[in-house]
DNA sequence: GTCTATACTTTGATAGAC
DNA sequence: GTCTATCAAAGTATAGAC
């Protein structure tokens, strides 16, 4: 008989993706243990808190993952270089329009209330640091603002609008639509 | 002893609103009675289906609703006078962005595929006939069904970020820009 | 048509064997 | 650390009085 050990580090991730598949409410403890082949019991070892702790910590994985490879690379490194590399993360990590973005799911019900201040916090920072990536390319600080709140309002529709008409081409669509956008903001004439 | 006797045309939009606000898991029985004064007697008596025939009815009138109201107008009416239209609809409607858009959250997640027909209906419908009234007034067929699909995802995007950041001019925001784009691209030069 | 009471199922959470 | 067994609470759905 196999027994699989599990490790935090590697359940954090299978666990959020149920939660990407079935939203908050939809992700029951026995659907995560059918899903993830991790049983109730191993389940509760690892988050004593359940649903909560497990959401919770979720959500400051997806932070951090954000804040390392889009967030600090948008306020540190050369800006047209961080903006590239910021389509080509966010182009991975939402699996071309295949995968949802749980916090943007989350605002939408009442789950928000829950978890305000790291949903808040997660498109604040977004928007923040391309924002100042923006201003740091030369953009003015209102063009900068409206361009990087419409970036990322764009992206959460794009990935709305291509599960709901099961095309992934329209998130690659509003992801060049919105990068040449940017493109043409950072090198004004 | 006051008795509230109920009709059909009356509680879907109470029990919808509920939906909008839970997701489509969230909402369980006790919360729609709670929350609407609808007892589970009633709700069974003209929901025999129980949610799922709820959803399928909210789902109903809310495209029927839009077609009226937008979609038509779109499509028959004269394009600007049509577009300024959707505007004031899509803002009464969304409450300003404190509302969110029951379709695009079932989206999100598997309820999609319970509704798949009529969520991937709604979205269709929408960029479709904007599309259209773009053509009418002039625009290219390319730039028109760009614009019309980035106008629809624009609106979803900026309902998740208004209330993500429980900040409601994020919406105006985008519906202004939007607005705007629309307004340039069907006044070609 | 309304409601309360009830049956049955699923859920969240715990205890304890291994 | 894993699992199964278990329980109280909450879920869906039904029946029947009014």
């Amino acid at each position: 008989m196999t027994r699989t050990v599990f490790e935090k580090a590697d359940i954090v991730p299978m666990i959020a993706e149920v939660f990407r598949e079935l939203g908050y409410e939809g992700a029951t403890m026995s659907r995560i243990t059918s899903r993830t082949g991790i049983s109730k019991g191993s389940l509760y070892y690892f988050f004593p808190g359940g649903k909560e702790e497990m959401a919770a910590e979720i959500l400051a994985e997806i932070e951090e993952w954000f804040v390392r490879n889009v967030f600090e690379p948008l306020e540190r490194e050369e800006p047209q270089a961080a903006v590239q590399k910021m389509w080509r993360e966010v182009d991975a990590y939402f699996r071309s329009g295949q995968r949802i973005c749980l916090v943007g799911a989350f605002a939408l019900d009442e789950t928000r209330d829950r978890f305000a201040a790291k949903v808040a916090e997660y498109f604040r920072s977004w928007i923040d640091s391309l924002r100042a990536a923006l201003v740091r390319s030369g953009a003015s600080a209102e063009s900068a603002a409206a361009l990087a709140e419409e970036t990322v309002g764009g992206i959460q529709g794009a990935l709305i609008l291509a599960r709901a008409l099961r095309d992934e081409r329209v998130f690659a669509r509003a992801v060049a639509s919105h990068a040449e956008r940017i493109t043409k903001c950072m090198q004004p004439l």
